[in-house]
DNA sequence: GATGAATGAGCATTCATTCAT
DNA sequence: CATGAATGAATGCTCATTCAT
């Protein structure tokens, strides 16, 4: 399973197996019966360890709950910096966050059902904060990179409605995907999506 | 409030008056606190009520959430029969589609923040397949009058793609709008968000 | 079915169809569900009435049970009184004690497990004083009717025994039979419980 | 309390003192109010726990009362197999069985008491099966153990009827004896019903 | 008389969390 | 470090009963 592979790159070693366990069947929980439906000792029960010990390595359900989806940040951030360090126009940098976006998803869906589920959850809960700075910090990153191809394409659309512009369908397809609503995997759609995209920005030039 | 009226418009009459007072209290408590959290008896404390009554009237919180969250589905369906039938081309039946939910979003911002949490938890519930079929009714009714038009940009696009390229990015705005993170009103962007709809589409033809 | 003839013997006339048809109602939701778990709306719903009827003819729940329940005694001794007027013996009166409650029960089922199950809810609830009175009015009618054959069976018997003597084995087979561990009915044991029961009474001379 | 000491031999040693303190409690409390009319929160008050802990060593209200009705099934099952043990013929056998029921219901009338009204709630119950295999257990043995004694007049009776001949007597006195009807201790009866029971049988021969 | 909306005390049960062993 | 017994506040829900229409 791809999720596995991602928690073995977030949290290395031998010592920290049982980490990746317990986060590995939460990331199954969370996803099968939803975030407030899943117990403590659902999850107990499903990786052979103990109620106190979960507590020992999350501090708590919340802290479970967001290390998993700051891993899933992580992960995603991997993937665009990659996507992004090899585009070389403003439409290529375009279509690097919509691929890099359905490549992820494509290969993560496990990881992608679960961060939009604890989205919100995270956002209400004390790691607020945390996730707000990255957030600032991922929209700055992208910021920068468009700014280095002023192209008019980009500094034509209104700033507000851009990241909507860009990632809206993509997003969207991937949601459908994941519900099971349709078949065909993201990634399929690379191309046309990443068009579609540079369609839309190309109205306000 | 504009979802006071539309409560009106789905239960009217003097005797259903309470039953809209509960429905209403119940939309303002789900969207402060949310769904899991709000319970029976935050909601039976906001409007003069008893426990018992309210599940005199809704069987139950599942019953309580699906009769709020049908009442968003026949207030949506309204608009865009409005909308379609004033359309004249593809184009404008794609502009249609966008401006009726960019539109519906605005006056019923409350409505909308309900829908977007609501959906997850009907679609599993035992409501789940008067969901699916009023979904299937939807789109059958959109498709056809697509059809009517028989215009390339539509038939040239993968059909399971299409519902995300025409509506994705309003939604984006939307969620972006409905969680505080831009402010301008969708509806200021219903021109530009159609046309990238339209021009999204163009691309395969 | 056998129980209805027997609620029409007990309240004649086209007045009390309502009534009968809630008895009836009450004895097959007491039987199917049992006595705390039948609720009033279970009841009003099967049979075509209001909640509020059935507190207009019967004041509460109690009171339903207690009425269906004293049905089932009346009954029971109108049959005794048949079958101890046509002995002529002690013995004849013990075969007709066990020969009239095995006949009730075979012909009545559904009132006897009714009676099972109900005899310590009234035993305990406000009509308790009444069914007191009852079983003492009927233990003494028996008692007389034996007192006029001075047989030396019943009199060297303990009198704290006599009574689970006479009829402790046709209840047992016919709780047997009610809850479904054996098939055949009690009355084709008829011969064999009387002669038992007589057997056991002259041990004693 | 005799009860108490049944519970020491079916849950010993110290760590399960909680566990015997609750089921002893819940025993008292289901004799003194009935089984429904107990609530959790009766038996929390009464020995010093917490709800939380009643369901994590009961799973619920029905698992309590299962428990405690197996252990019931179990202590029975050990007298009488002493009884049968030191029986040396078909008459000393149905004798056995009488006196071990007899002795076992004077012992242990609290249980004997939470017997009755326990049967049919664990019958209905998600334990039914575990109660009809033993069932099905015990009459085997007690069969098996009669075809060893090849008395004719165990066999000539019908089969079905056995079990109510045999027990049917004394069960119906201990009913009485346990609701407060008669006044002597049925182990005072012991010679005369098993008498009575063997009587019964010899009508067949 | 008939109806069913309304009441609200009361119950079984859950579950995150702690802490003694 | 690991365990799981213990906690108890909190919640959804039930249901007998009342009473205005």
């Amino acid at each position: 399973m791809a999720a596995q592979e991602v928690l073995e790159r977030q949290f290395p070693g031998r010592r920290a197996q049982l980490k990746r366990d317990i986060l590995m069947t939460a990331l199954t929980c969370f996803n099968e019966q939803g975030l407030e439906p899943t117990t403590i000792l659902d999850i107990r029960t499903r990786c052979a360890t103990s109620v106190g010990n979960i507590y020992h390595h999350f501090r708590n359900k919340e802290g479970l709950i967001a290390a998993l989806f700051f891993c899933v940040l992580d992960d995603q951030a991997r993937l665009r910096e990659a996507y992004l360090d090899a585009a070389r126009s403003a439409e290529e940098g375009v279509a690097a966050l919509v691929g890099a976006y359905l490549e992820w998803v494509t290969t993560e869906p496990e990881l992608a059902r679960f961060q939009f589920q604890a989205r919100s959850s995270v956002a209400k809960g004390p790691q607020a904060e945390e996730l707000a700075e990255r957030n600032r910090q991922r929209n700055r990153q992208i910021h920068e990179w468009m700014l280095h191809q002023s192209a008019r394409e980009i500094h034509a659309a209104p700033p507000e409605l851009l990241p909507s512009l860009i990632i809206g369908q993509a997003e969207s397809y991937c949601r459908a995907w994941l519900s099971g609503r349709v078949a065909s995997q993201p990634l399929d759609f690379k191309a046309p999506l990443a068009k579609a995209a540079w369609a839309s920005l190309r109205i306000f030039s």
